[in-house]
DNA sequence: TATTGTTATACTCTATAACTATA
DNA sequence: TATAGTTATAGAGTATAACAATA
């Protein structure tokens, strides 16, 4: 009742080239693989800055919200708050940002830039800015501002 | 020489609403936050299968490509070979996938799904399917198309 | 000499529990 | 009782070096 099929089959089938249609049909896929190659561009060119994308994110976050707090940054940027500490100091003992008593709440801290970090955030939003035509290098002025929006509309 | 600055300033900034307009420009900003999105969405809807994203990907590789090797696996999914190895393990205990020498390379093996494997992948993909409609969930099909081409144009 | 698959290992990223000081 | 910040720690995910078998 069951000769059909042989359990080691005479001529096993081997790939030539890899077929990876479907996976390419996919929103996940795709959405991972060019935000990698977005990142990716932007720790090569955020590197002579000594600054990661997060670290990249915290510096603009500040320098555009001075006083903002830990709890702040971590709800904007869905870091846990144990993970932001040591980003924190690091920032802190390179003299890029400074800790201020939070005036009403002395619980909490405002953090804001040093003039170095000042400087250096600058340069470096300056770097994003150029990196953004690059990293998205065939596509339209109006290509990118339609992907930003679909992303959007994506997560948002 | 240096009168102008009060060292602890009397009126401290504080941040009410923390200002998130200028990471939102960003193309890598986006691009992360909408891939993190879809995959947390991939994440909840797989784990009934016992599937993580890469363990979807690779029984999916192996449904469409029967006797792909690992290092075949590792070039199309970007998974550095020594990861792959336990990966492939576990899904070769759960008795859905199978290694089978390579007819022509000794060194080689090649994967393969068992029927339960199949059975899995199939549905596995019918979920993904239903899933870019939910994740997507604002987007029309025309949207959803264009999206996905402007992402290919990102990293291709 | 180069490649496939593998082990061992280290490093980063992310996640959880628990503490302190303030509210 | 709840919140801001912190410590310690555990778990993923990702990276490099080196090896045996084969090309």
């Amino acid at each position: 009742m069951s000769a059909a099929q042989p359990a080691s089959s005479p001529d096993v089938p081997t790939v030539e080239q890899v077929d990876t249609r479907y996976l390419e049909g996919l929103l996940g896929y795709n959405a991972r693989r060019a935000a990698l190659a977005v990142i990716d561009v932007f720790v090569e060119r955020m590197s002579p800055y000594g600054l990661r994308p997060v670290d990249f994110s915290v510096l603009s976050l500040i320098r555009h919200n001075p006083g903002i707090t830990s709890r702040q940054l971590c709800a904007s940027l869905g870091i846990l708050p144990p993970n932001l500490v040591g980003l924190v100091n690091n920032l802190e003992k390179r003299e890029l940002i400074q800790r201020q008593p939070h005036p009403r709440d002395r619980r909490a801290v405002g953090l804001h830039l040093t003039p170095a970090g000042a400087a250096l955030t600058e340069a470096a939003e300056k770097t994003a800015a150029e990196l953004e035509s690059d990293a998205a290098g065939r596509l339209s002025p109006a290509e990118l501002k339609t992907l930003i929006r679909l992303l959007k509309k994506v997560y948002l």
